[in-house]
Parts: structure tokens; sequence; C-alpha cells
DNA sequence: AGTAATAGATAACTAATACTTATGTGTTTG
DNA sequence: CAAACACATAAGTATTAGTTATCTATTACT
């Protein structure tokens, strides 16, 4: 029992939609027990269920015919009500098993550059196609704003650089793994003292990854460009202005394809699916990651 | 178990309306224990609550940030269809309070003409400024033809003549007696035998009923005129015609009043509501009958 | 009219469900 | 780092929604 204060939320009609779906029936049906087998229940299940409702109503449904039972205005009008509900239940219900499938709502993806150039375009393009309701929203940015965003409720799921050290309310799943080569102008082999660069930009995971394995062979690199677009990179190394360091695909990709100062990968960097730890459950997100994951295990095969 | 066939009026949510409360409270509110406390349940009942209906629902409603649970898009939109059915189930509600109080919907109403003509005007006239919101239907005939309408359903109740030999579908309920005064042309006191009457029709209730008085007295009246209207009759009468037989309230009232040729009413009949016995429980019909008793009652005393 | 079939009500029981209170456990806050 | 908070979990109870079996009034049939 409620002792303290009263309901201010309260129930405007203390039924179950069962009840409704009965009244529809009985309307539909011209006996009780037709009805029953309609529905699926015992007759005295339904003659007992209509007393309830009358009951909890206030109001009597039904004419007595003999020992027949009419639905008389009253029962007329509460069966009409029900038809209209339990029509705009069907219709919710329907949107339900669509979103169960992932299907409708909002997906708000994050990627990094690369993402959006030639990681994710394959797994975008059939996510679209496959799950065709979802309203698909892209941001662009780097692994760090991305981050952010995800905090912020922003975005449901981003593809960053893992660089080991991420935030508690996060969890990186790692995706595929990226090999980074050594890329020279007019394919030279081998880097000279005076020789320029051009790069991904300081501060970032991949910059410093980079710098981390130059410095191991000595090579302190003087970087004249620096760019977070890998493509950029890859055309001022075409052009003959420096050395880069870039992921095959899009090195060796298209027209001027570069060709590796060496068959050995310089560097490698971890791609992974960033999520809130807390958001589980959504399923336009896990049906999105399902295909990304079927497009990186395909990845890795090659 | 149900074992036979499936059931193939199939109930497309599995809730009740307490659930859809719920899922709106919760949107309203920030915390379980605040909405708990709108709803005037405990927070538990609440916490199980939802877990249940995603659990019905397949669905994931909510997400957890620590151990808070907010909405996520599809609890938003359960929430949002919550709030359409509440909606719609509270203008149904306040429609059933309506009709508990006998307002709205149809009321059929039958009557002799005595009874449009100096009965009913007035408990008409208080019903429709009592309940306004009911269309009421008035069907004018004879009580044979009346109590017809009414088992076929076509009339909710009617005021007829009891003739003590009605149909066991029917119940009459005695309303008012009245009186029927003996009027002759020109205030005569005495009818001559070669006089002429104006009566009700052959067949009629109340004419046998006055043809049997008649005979008692050694009076075969010859009738010149038949009507069922008793203000046809009373013209006549008026006009020097004949004799004839009239409830008091048609012959004296009005304009050529006439006047009774003995104080001593000659004749009764008894004016009765008829119903369908089946038909109880439609309170317009209630309410409708409740202000004809109260009529009736106030018309005996005077 | 008498009888069988039908429609629904009633009884008695059971399973599921919707609550309750008491208590436990991560999270946030000052 | 303790207190307050927000919610979960546990365990028990009352109510509800269903079951089968049986009964009775009404209708249909011959």
């Amino acid at each position: 029992m409620n002792k303290a204060g009263k309901a201010r939320s309260s129930l405007p009609l203390n039924l179950h939609l069962q009840h409704l779906n009965y009244l529809r029936a009985v309307d539909e049906s011209d006996t009780l027990a037709g009805a029953a087998g309609l529905l699926g229940v015992s007759q005295p299940a339904l003659s007992q269920a209509l007393d309830e409702i009358e009951r909890r109503l206030g109001l009597q449904l039904f004419e007595r015919s003999g020992r027949r039972r009419v639905l008389n205005q009253d029962g007329q009008a509460a069966a009409d009500f029900a038809r209209e509900i339990l029509g705009r239940s069907e219709a919710f219900a329907a949107e339900i098993s669509r979103r169960r499938e992932g299907e409708g709502g909002v997906l708000r993806v994050g990627t990094i550059d690369a993402g959006s150039l030639y990681i994710l375009p394959e797994a975008l393009r059939r996510f679209r196609s496959v799950v065709p309701g979802v309203d698909l929203r892209l941001q662009v940015a780097t692994s760090a704003e991305l981050e952010e965003s995800l905090l912020r409720h922003d975005l449901d799921l981003a593809f960053v650089i893992d660089d080991g050290r991420g935030d508690s309310q996060l969890r990186r799943e790692p995706l595929v793994e990226e090999l980074l080569y050594l890329y020279g102008p007019h394919g030279a082999s081998v880097p000279r003292d005076e020789d320029d660069w051009v790069l991904y930009p300081a501060r970032s995971h991949t910059r410093e990854e980079i710098d981390r394995v130059l410095a191991q062979r000595g090579w302190v690199p003087r970087v004249r460009l620096e760019s977070s677009n890998p493509q950029v990179l890859r055309q001022m190394v075409a052009l003959g202005f420096g050395w880069s360091v870039l992921p095959r695909a899009v090195a060796e990709i298209g027209p001027k394809a570069l060709v590796p100062a060496s068959k050995q990968a310089l560097a490698r960097r971890q791609i992974a699916i960033s999520r809130r730890v807390s958001a589980t459950g959504d399923s336009r997100a896990e049906k999105f990651l399902d295909l990304a994951r079927a497009w990186a295990r395909q990845q890795q095969r090659l």
C-alpha cells in the first residue's frame, strides 16, 4: 500500500493491452467462445476478463440478450477505442522489431580521416544498403577530438588510433593494424641527412610513433610539411618534396603509385573502435560494428 | 498452456498501460526514485518494471551512465509512444466518465402521441438541459408498434399504454395513471342515444377500455370520427360534433377548454415505460427514466 | 411439448506478476 | 575519504490472469 503522498502521475485506465485485445475480439466475433478461440484463451478466461473490464471502467459494456452477451453502445465505443490503440500498438511493435534489427533512428559515427579516406568507405556503403532506415551521420576529426565527442554523447562510436592510454569511460576494441611504410622521392631507398620530410602533425599519435622509430635508426627528420591528410602527404612525396611514412593503402593505390623504400614496414598503428562503456545495446551501433569487424577480418586476410 | 490452434488475434505488445505510464514518468523525471515518487510506487518496483518492459520488447531502452539509467534513442521512442497512448487513454477515460453520467451517445425514445403532446415535453426538455451531450431521437407511434421497435432494438425505451399483457422480453413499469373524462358538445351532461361520438381508433387499447365502460352504462356509441390524436378529438367536441372521452390535460387546457359532463372520471388508462428486459445499464436511459419518474411523481401530486 | 445442443457462468485451483520492505553496492560529491 | 545518492538485488506476499471441470439458462430440433 502507498502510505505517503498521493500519486501525481496517475494511470488513466487501469487496463492491460490484452484487455483491449479481448474487447476487439469480442466485437469481431459473435460468440464469446468464438472470440476466446481467436484469442487462444479459454472461454471462462474471456468471460471473467470482460467482467473485470466492466468493473474497472465502472461502466456496463454489454446487454444480455438471453444468455448471450452483446456490446451495447458504450461497449461499442470501448471496442472502437481498443481497435485504435491496438492499431497504434501494432505500428509501434513493427517499429520495435525494425529497431531490434538496427534499423531506423540515428547513428553518429566518428572517424579519423584515414577512416573516411580508405578504411571505412566499404563498411559505410554496406551499412547503408543493409540497414537502410538509419540516419547515418559522420564526423571526421582527430582521435582525441572524437573521443571527447564520445564522452559528450555527441557520437555513438568512433574509429580512432589506439595509443594504449584511453579514458576509463571509453572502451577501445582493436580493429585493424595498419602497417606504415617508408616512401622516398623518386624511388630513393635510403634517406640522407639533408633530405626533407612530410609527415603527420606533431602531437598526433601516428607522428609520435614515426618519430620514435626514426630516432631508433638515428634519423632526425627535418619536417617541411605537416598534414593529417595522408593523401596530401603522398602527393608531396610523389612531387619529390621529401620522405614520408604512410599506409600502403594510401601510397600505392591509384595513379602515381609510390614505391616503398623497403618491403619491410617501418611502423605500425592500431586502428580501434572506441565507444562509451555505457553505450551497449544500441542495435544500430551493433549492426554497424558487425559490418566493420567483418570488413576488418577480410582486410587482414589480404 | 494453449494446446490446440495458434492464436489468430494476437496481442501486438504484451504490456500493461501501467508500463507505459512508467516509461512516461521516467522520461519526465531525472531519477528513478523521483519517477517512482510521482507514480506512487516504490523505487524497486519501478526498477524491476523497467527491466521487465525491456525484456518484453526485446529491446534495450536505457544506457547506464555510471549507476544512472538514461533513456537511449529507442527508449525515447518508446516513451513518445507511451505518451501518445496515454494521451488517447486520458481522452477515453474522460469519455467513460461522461458516459457513466449518461452523457454522450444516443438515446432513442418512443412514445404514444399523448406522450409527445402533453406527458413528456417537460421531461424531454429537462433531459436535454441536464444531459446535453446525448443525441436524443424520438419516435411517435402506437403502443404495439413501439414495442415491436423495442424488440427490434430500434428503440431504447418507450412510453406505452399498459394493457396488462406484454411481451415476455419486455418489462413495463407503471408511470402515471391517466384519468379519462366524458365531454359532450356544448356542455351537455348526458349523452342521448342519437348523439354521435368521436373516439380513439378501434382496436387501440384506450378505445377498448372506453367501449367497455360505455357498454356497462348501456351506451353503444355511434362513432362519427376516429383519431389517435386526442387534440383532434377535443377539437371535434368543441365544434359540437359529438361526445368523447379524453384526458383532462388535453380537454381542459388552452383556448376553448371543454367542461366535463361529470366530475367523476369515466375511465382510466395506465401509462407505462416499456423496455427490453435485457436493456439494463444504459446510463442515458437510466438518467432519462429518473427524470421521467420524477416528473410522474410530481404530476400525481397535482 | 420434450430433448439435445449451445452459450455462457461459476467454482476451485494454479501460475505468473506486480508489488512490498530490507539491504547491498557502485558513483558522485563536498 | 566519508557521506549522500542512485539504483540493484533479495525475499516474501497479495493480486491477477489464467486453467479445467461443471453447471444452468436459452435456443433449436423433431
